[in-house]
RNA sequence: GAGAGAGUAGCACAAUGGCAGUGCACUAGACUGUGGAUCUAGCUGUUGCGGGUUCAAGUCCCGUCUCUCUCCCCA
């Protein structure tokens, strides 16, 4: 009876050649990162169920991995008449890394007055897989603790930009969207406020399923159809206007925002006209002219585009919403926003956050199929090879002194024909040969060879260690 | 959660209901101190698992597990 072999649906093995990708990206993002000031922080991968739940929403509170109690405690709780799922599981492992950076806030006392950390850790969604997703994956977030000024804000959607700048997929926006703007749409659509949720998640889908989809999605939703209209109409940004005809952005009266884009001028001025009757929307617009404003001195400006459709399914986000988009991928490469009451549900004191996560995964399956990885090598730079004259001590001996010379020394462990060992280096993409027999061991040298080139010499211990760092240099 | 497809050697794939095969990879050999090419020989299987139909099942039927894709949702 053979059990199965491959790892649990939507995780996956890194095998080495897929780790040199990984560790790659990783070390892009973390210099990024830190060049914008964050500092690492990492977090366990579970957490009490109770700081997780009812964070998320709904949806969220679902897609939970649980982890049943531990030991008598499962059998007691077994015992319970009426026992329920939620009675039988007290932990579970983390759905995303932005819940346990709200966690240590509350909990740490002396930490700076505004915290930005970077975490890149897994977490981890019972979800079901598909292409570029994943139960088990990496979020590289990064967020920046007390302050609500919107320079944060553009802080970190500018280190996100950088990562991807670094690593050229240049062909992303940031989709910048408002919550409470959101919700002054839909109540100004004259939804009420128990169908605002409803009214979110359909709108949400309207680049996927289109106008007549999203139609369809209300009313079978239960919204009345003139609503469901007047929504869509208030959302839909209309198509852009080609650079001839577009009017010059002074014509918009009072409009007057220094270095935003026409484009973006004009979709908050549409906004803003739409929403005269409804004070609430004041401040949501404002914030979002102003981020415009500061991001246009920012590496973020250019790839700011405002779209009232996006909703994003987190529950805990108060303000400005991001979400990154790229023709590379379906679905989203990373998102974001402000949740400037999360921190106070674990602490009494409300304390503003802001944050951006990028999908590890999803950049990286991006890149794979650009092939913007060049070649990434971990393995030895040298095979040491050794005929069955040469005693394996003096091998080892040899070997060590190539390692303390700075290179990656493997040693083949067994002595068959020398072709064989060389056939073997090629296999395991090693460049490099170094040779020991009787010969070279008598007189303190050894041969080395270049398996690229077939040069191949004889040099004292010392010199081969130079010239090997030579090759292994020039690759 | 809904729908579709696929599971045969380490990998990629064949096999009308009739002996389970091909290629790559792997092992050995073709100058016992020199690899890549070529040639020769060899190894590799509970055809995902369990049942059923049949003289006979990789193939047809039922169940089950796993994987892939689409939708939903997301990163």
């Amino acid at each position: 009876m053979n059990i199965t072999t491959s790892p649990p649906s939507g995780t996956r093995d890194f095998l080495p050649a897929d780790l040199a990708r990984r560790r790659h990206l990783e070390g892009v993002i973390r210099r990024v990162y830190e060049s914008f000031g964050f500092v690492p922080l990492e977090t366990p991968a579970f957490e009490h169920l109770s700081t997780l739940l009812g964070k998320y929403g709904d949806e969220g509170d679902q897609l939970l991995f649980r982890l049943l109690h531990r030991r008598d405690k499962l059998a007691r709780a077994l015992q319970e008449p009426g026992v329920g799922e939620k009675d039988l599981a007290d932990l579970g492992l983390r759905y995303d890394l932005t819940v346990p950076l709200a966690r240590v806030i509350a909990n740490t006392k002396d930490l700076p007055r505004f915290f930005k950390r970077y975490q890149i850790q897994p977490v981890w969604r019972a979800d079901r897989p598909g292409k570029g997703r994943y139960r088990e994956f990496w979020q590289c977030d990064i967020d920046i603790t007390g302050t609500t000024s919107l320079l944060a804000d553009v802080e970190v959607c500018s280190a996100v930009v950088r990562v991807f700048e670094e690593l050229g997929v240049r062909d992303i926006t940031i989709a910048l969207n408002h919550r409470q703007l959101l919700r002054c749409l839909i109540q100004a659509s004259g939804i009420s406020p128990e169908q605002e949720e409803t009214a979110l998640v359909a709108i949400d889908k309207l680049d996927k399923i289109g106008l007549d989809g999203v139609r369809r999605e209300l009313a079978a939703r239960g919204i009345a159809a003139a609503a469901g209209e007047r929504l869509l109409a208030l959302i839909s940004r209309p198509p852009e206007a080609s650079a001839a005809d577009r009017p010059a952005v002074s014509s918009s009266a009072g409009s007057a925002a220094p270095g935003v884009s026409p484009a973006e001028a004009a979709e908050l001025d549409r906004l803003a006209g739409l929403l005269t009757a409804v004070p609430e929307a004041a401040g949501p617009l404002t914030q979002l002219r102003e981020l415009l404003e500061i991001a246009a001195g920012s590496p973020a400006g250019p790839y700011l585009r405002l779209d009232a459709t996006l909703a994003r399914g987190l529950g805990y986000y108060t303000g400005p919403i991001f979400e990154i988009r790229s023709p590379a991928f379906s679905g989203s490469l990373g998102g974001g926003g402000r949740y400037d009451g999360l921190i106070g549900m674990f602490k009494g004191t409300a304390i503003p956050a802001v944050g951006f996560s990028i999908g590890f995964e999803r950049l990286l399956l991006v890149m794979e199929e650009r092939g913007l990885f060049g070649r990434l090598s971990c393995g030895p730079d040298v095979l040491f090879c050794r005929f069955p004259d040469a005693s394996p001590a003096d091998a080892l001996r040899a070997a060590n002194a190539l390692r303390q010379a700075g290179l990656k020394v493997e040693v083949y462990p067994e002595t068959p024909k020398i072709g064989k060992q060389f056939a073997y280096a090629e296999s395991i993409q090693v460049k490099l040969a170094a040779i020991l027999g009787a010969k070279e061991a008598q007189e303190g040298r050894l041969s080395i060879k270049h398996l690229g080139t077939g040069e191949q010499l004889t040099l004292p211990l010392r010199e081969a260690a130079a010239r090997l760092q030579e090759w292994a240099k020039t690759g």
